[in-house]
DNA sequence: CGGGGGTCACAGGCTCTGACTGTAACCGCC
DNA sequence: GGCGGTTACAGTCAGAGCCTGTGACCCCCG
């Protein structure tokens, strides 16, 4: 046989009262019962623990030398299953997050330091990812939860947290560079460069429909990937676009930010749902309660 | 129900494998005893551990925190077991030592030091101690073992380490402080210093039995407990002793030690029978081994 | 497309063990 | 000598843990 938990319990029991008759009534067992179980705790150790006669029990040499190891196995043991409860309540754990490139510049730094403030158990792993690989690493499992932008699919979760204003960008000493504001049919008659159709389809989908309820289809002169090269087209006079507001931030010179009326961009939380765990919930909590405490898309 | 160290064990081998099938069999149980106990275990912790379903087994995340828990909670608990049975053989506790006062002077070092090199967990705690505190304490377990002179007491056991030979001790100048050896007679007629009767019986019936079989009654001019006041007595010329020849270690000025022919005394270590643990007879052997590899009675 | 081999879960029955009660032996104290 | 205290021994019972039998499902291969 060999020792479970049960006998220490016992023997510590035993042991610091010095008495079975009393450690089996705080047992809420026999004595009896209590005698057995060390009996098979001394069989399993092949030594005595115990001397005891009829006029009480004393700790042999071995038995005191085990009973700080006891204790030791039972205080490792009720940690084992608390960090098991805390890591049910998310409290410890990894998390591993996926950032759209474009929002990783602004959302990543507020949302991580107030997570690890939160739950500094939590193991964060965060990455800068295009939204391909962002939507593919939530189906898989690979990621647990992302910031992106909508519209996405359907099969996965996702909640608002801060919308900010859209852009018309276009280079230094453009015409209508002067303006307030405009709106998207201002820009019918001018050359675009726009992100490649095949980056990620939802996002065209819904731009095709904002420039048909604009009543043009733009002229699309050259197509790149990612932020910086279009706002370097932009600033070298190859064409306009159109971008959140907080893409000013990566470069200032050569282009002009005019926002469009009644447009708005959204970023978002997004998760499984297959794979929604309290972690998830708690990161939710955080960004939600973040993006109401600070202009996220002025942070970073 | 509080988990216990057998659903450890099961969750740990199903976590390795990411079968139950597989693990089961290693286990030696059925499959379906195995998924019983990870159901009871997760119950217990109240959560999940395992995602399962027809094609295989995978770690939840709060099973993937909970795997290296669990094997550290297992090694605890070997590493008790193994403490446990290393007490049994003596290798590790603490092991209380009594030296009487005239031999701790070169019986301690030695011994000490040899134990120690031998079993380096056992905690070693030694005291120099009159006689009558010697045997009282092996006697009510103070101490589980002591280095001392016979004779004793017939409940205590006791081995023979060392002999050396017994000498006269006379003032510097003494007649007979010449000569090469002496017999007991040739000291009928001297004023003799020795200890008080009071301090321990049985020596001093043997002394007795010594003087009778020289032929004689020693006239004691004054009483002294403790080795250096009998030689500071005879170096100021107030009488002669008898002493073992170790003793001369203590005192080299003032004094001359004389072999006594056919006298003999030992250094014996003595224990409490009921109290004969393995840690006791390992000094035993200690002591034994090296009162053959080494003159004892000359070290320190 | 169907069958075989793999997964885990559910249901019912057997065994053994950890618990209980009752009893005995022993010690120390009044 | 009786009483209150200790632990140990013997016999009994309920339930925990394990077993077998079965079912549902998935994947791969012929």
């Amino acid at each position: 046989m060999t020792p479970e938990l049960r006998h220490l319990r016992y023997f510590v029991a035993v042991a610091e009262r010095l008495s079975f008759t009393v450690a089996a009534r705080e047992l809420r067992i026999a004595q009896q019962s209590l005698s057995q179980q060390i009996v098979a705790l001394e069989r399993a150790l092949g030594t005595r623990l115990f001397d005891r006669d009829t006029r009480g029990t004393r700790l042999t040499e071995v038995g005191r030398v085990f009973l700080p190891e006891a204790r030791a196995v039972l205080a490792r043991a009720d940690a084992a299953v608390e960090t098991a409860r805390r890591a049910e309540r998310g409290e410890v754990g990894r998390l591993h997050l996926a950032f759209l490139v474009s929002t990783a510049n602004y959302m990543m730094p507020p949302v991580v330091r107030a997570f690890r403030e939160r739950y500094p158990d939590v193991d964060l792993v965060t990455e800068a990812v295009g939204i391909a690989d962002l939507v593919g690493g939530l189906r898989d499992g690979r990621y647990d939860a992302a910031f992106t932008r909508p519209p996405l699919v359907d099969d996965l979760k996702t909640v608002t947290l801060v919308g900010e204003r859209v852009c018309a960008v276009l280079p230094t000493g453009h015409p209508l560079a002067g303006r307030a504001e405009l709106r998207l049919a201002d820009l019918a008659g001018e050359p675009w460069v726009l992100t490649p159709r095949g980056s990620w389809e939802p996002w065209h989908r819904k731009y095709d429909e904002d420039f048909r309820a604009a009543g043009f289809a733009p002229r699309v002169v050259q197509r790149a990937d990612g932020v910086p090269s279009l706002l370097g087209l932009v600033a070298a006079g190859v064409g306009v676009t159109r971008l959140a507001r907080s893409a000013h931030s990566l470069r200032r010179t050569g282009v002009v930010f005019v926002p469009l009326a009644g447009e708005r961009a959204e970023t978002v939380m997004a998760w499984h749902p297959g794979r929604y765990r309290r972690a998830v919930r708690n990161l939710l909590d955080v960004a939600v309660g973040l993006a109401a405490a600070i202009d996220l898309t002025e942070a970073g």
